[in-house]
DNA sequence: GTCCAGCACC
DNA sequence: GGTGCTGGAC
């Protein structure tokens, strides 16, 4: 990595000290409280998931809780947070943990990553953060910051890896991890860097373009159109929900929906209810999927159960709202 | 309204 | 290499 450009470990860990928000897992970073922090945090803003770390750290302070713990009010705890998929593997190593001899989490990044949900970049964050284990956590802020710093377009990810290695302070592996993608997080920001406020902008190639924010290159995803109808069947007992089954929002719990333009009578028929009246529209965006639903509502007199008694995704929520029938 | 970021797993 | 979900930036 000749003539590659490096972060400044006085100046950048100087800055974590004075500006690196305060955060509840840090003070003290156990491996309990930390690696729910980076489960919750791995597609999530950090705005948004201190709260679900919050409520869900108050109702599980050890593994242990979660282990005792069903998956169901895991879920219900996680729901509206996205990629389900993280919950229902921190269920599972919770008690593949528990169940060992010590119950204890692992501090080598290699067992870690054995561990369901955590990949390379959670294993390395955990092991250095609670067990001060020199190793780097590459994720998608260090990906960026070494894309401006030396303003590379598209830069690979053995090269990434490899300069995340050769910058490691090994003193302070844990903060040095956690003040890359701090600065990620609040500076080397992905839309408008705030180069001004940068501790290491000094040598930073990126700063001296027309446009740092160009670093690195997006890359897009097509989507395709998905045109549908969704159905809320209401009665004095509640919903009609069913489990979603599949791995798009599967486990989660919501309301009839066709993917199909013209669905809408075979989806009345399946429900055997017919009139439904239409009461609204929703746009919703999946990874690679546009859903654009109408939402439709017929009132009958018996049936459903209460939504607020079982886990559903955002998308059924928003289908409720639209219903009147959201307020859970 | 539209674009975009984000890590693990298949 | 494609897929999973959401909220916030524009």
């Amino acid at each position: 990595m000749e003539g590659r450009v490096y972060p400044s470990r006085l100046l950048l860990l100087d800055w974590y000290d004075h500006y690196a928000r305060e955060l509840p897992w840090r003070e003290n970073p156990e491996p309990w409280p930390v690696l729910l922090s980076e489960f919750i945090l791995q597609q999530t803003k950090m705005e948004v998931g201190l709260g679900y770390w919050k409520k869900m750290y108050k109702r599980f302070p050890t593994l242990h809780e979660m282990s005792i713990s069903t998956l169901e009010e895991v879920m219900l705890l996680w729901q509206g947070c996205g990629y389900y998929a993280r919950a229902r593997n921190l269920h599972k190593l919770s008690v593949i943990i528990s169940s060992r001899d010590p119950p204890i989490i692992p501090s080598d990044p290699k067992e870690l990553e054995k561990l369901p949900g955590i990949g390379p970049y959670t294993s390395a964050a955990i092991a250095s953060i609670s067990f001060e284990v020199p190793i780097a956590a590459v994720d998608g802020n260090v990906k960026r910051i070494f894309s401006r710093l030396n303003a590379i377009e598209h830069p690979n990810s053995t090269d990434v890896q490899e300069w995340a290695n050769i910058s490691l302070d090994e003193n302070r592996p844990g903060d040095w991890n956690q003040a890359l993608m701090e600065l990620g997080a609040i500076v080397c920001t992905p839309r408008a860097p705030k180069c001004n406020s940068c501790p290491v902008s000094e040598n930073c190639k990126a700063r001296f373009t027309d446009d740092p924010a160009k670093y690195p290159a997006s890359k897009r995803r097509s989507s395709t159109k998905v045109n549908g109808h969704a159905l809320v069947i209401s009665s004095p007992e509640g919903i009609v929900l069913s489990q979603r089954k599949g791995s798009q929002l599967g486990g989660l719990w919501g309301v009839p929906i066709t993917e199909d333009p013209n669905g809408l009578e075979a989806l009345c028929i399946d429900h055997k209810i017919h009139s439904p009246e239409k009461v609204g529209e929703i746009h919703h965006a999946f990874s690679h999927r546009d859903f654009h639903l109408q939402v439709w509502k017929v009132d009958v007199l018996k049936g459903g159960i209460r939504s607020d008694s079982v886990p559903i995704s955002r998308l059924d929520q928003r289908i409720l709202d639209a219903a009147g029938c959201g307020e859970s």
